[in-house]
DNA sequence: TTCACCATGTAAGTTGTTACATGATTCC
DNA sequence: GGAATCATGTAACAACTTACATGGTGAA
């Protein structure tokens, strides 16, 4: 249900097209919250007929054209209550922590190969968003420029502020990430060290003995 | 489809009753893969049409009975590929990342409360998982040894070895989402001093007049 | 005229959520 | 006999993924 609020927190810089706001997810808050354009222009739609936004057709050379949607009171509304509501957590889903608990039936040298990837997919992230952050403290990031350009100049602080805030947050995260596979390997290295690397001798649990053991159950 | 995974990897230890299975995963498993009794069960089933597993009916009590799986060999060579074939990262999506970016539309007030909810909620998992780690540790935690009791002795500190790092690196990241939500609230404090709060003047773009402004898109 | 980009999707499938359904067993 | 818990789901829906579909525009 966030995609909604994501859509909503790109439009309340300005009206936009759908292939503008698609492609805001690239830029901006996609950053935060991705969705494909298979999820995007429907959803407009949607929230179009459930009142949150308004659109209007505009002709784009001769015979194209295309959709400019806007944010409706009643948008700003469901958008400023979703801010101030607290959500519900979900559980937890982490596909490495997965692996790694398992890994004595694995390779080592996958979870090594993997924490790499991991490692590399995180640096990338950080590079990536701590560059954002450099562009809003320096107030020429092109997004937030776009929406500054909506309000008024005592805002722009607090607008930028609160980008800066999250990004710190995602970065945080990441760095958090980079730290843990770089112990992680380590550790993994003196596991095998430790207790030898025995994985092709790994089999399945006997099932039919198995099953007669745990008739009592 | 790591929920697959995660069945095979609680199968491992034994075989188990999908009751077994369904339960563990509030106390293992499911701390890194959470998944409801919905999804288990019927994918327990799909495994074993999928040749991943076997079942045996068991008598329970006089007119009750239950069903007892177990892994085949192949469904060790799909853990086992699995385990060490890099996946793809799914694209970010953090609903309070994504709320904390545009509070300037929301009450501070809320962004605070739901911090404090964020650090409450991650500090209760810090306290969760340490526990299991402790237990993991002194080889005292309960699905450990019945895991442990299906191996042989000198596999023990590997097998309670890779869990470990798994928990430490979910651990990391909830510190690391606390310390962030810590710093934060000051942070949102600091932005509301100096630039106070004016969200109840903020209002949707008038629409029909930027239209106009936008008709050269 | 071709190529990058603008513009907007549909269709089919998978995964996950929420709520409910049903009956047996064991222990007090 | 009643409560907790063992045991196994179904049904309806919402969200997300992956692949594909279709056509217009603008500049070299």
């Amino acid at each position: 249900m966030s995609l909604r609020y994501a859509l909503l927190a790109i439009l309340t810089a300005r009206p936009k097209t759908g292939y503008d706001v698609s492609k805001g997810f690239h830029s901006s808050v996609g950053h935060v919250w991705h969705a494909p354009d298979s999820q995007v222009y429907p959803e407009l739609r949607r929230m179009e007929q459930d009142g949150l936004l308004e659109s209007k057709d505009i002709p784009w050379g001769t015979r194209g054209k295309k959709k400019l949607y806007s944010v409706t009171e009643a948008g700003i509304t469901d958008f400023r209550t979703w801010l101030e509501t607290p959500f519900d957590y979900s559980l937890t889903r982490d596909p490495l922590a997965l692996k790694t608990a398992y890994m004595e039936w694995g390779n080592p040298q996958g979870l090594l190969t993997q924490l790499d990837e991991h490692i590399a997919f995180h640096q990338s992230l950080i590079t990536q968003w701590s560059a954002t952050i450099a562009g809003l403290e320096a107030q020429t990031d092109e997004i937030l420029r776009d929406r500054l350009g909506a309000s008024e100049e005592r805002e722009w602080g607090l607008i930028a502020g609160y980008k800066i805030l999250a990004y710190k947050g995602l970065v945080a995260r990441a760095t958090a990430e980079v730290k843990w596979a770089k112990e992680a390997k380590k550790e993994s290295a003196k596991l095998e060290e430790r207790f030898g690397s025995n994985i092709s001798t790994r089999t399945a649990t006997a099932p039919l003995r198995s099953i007669d053991e745990h008739e009592e159950g």
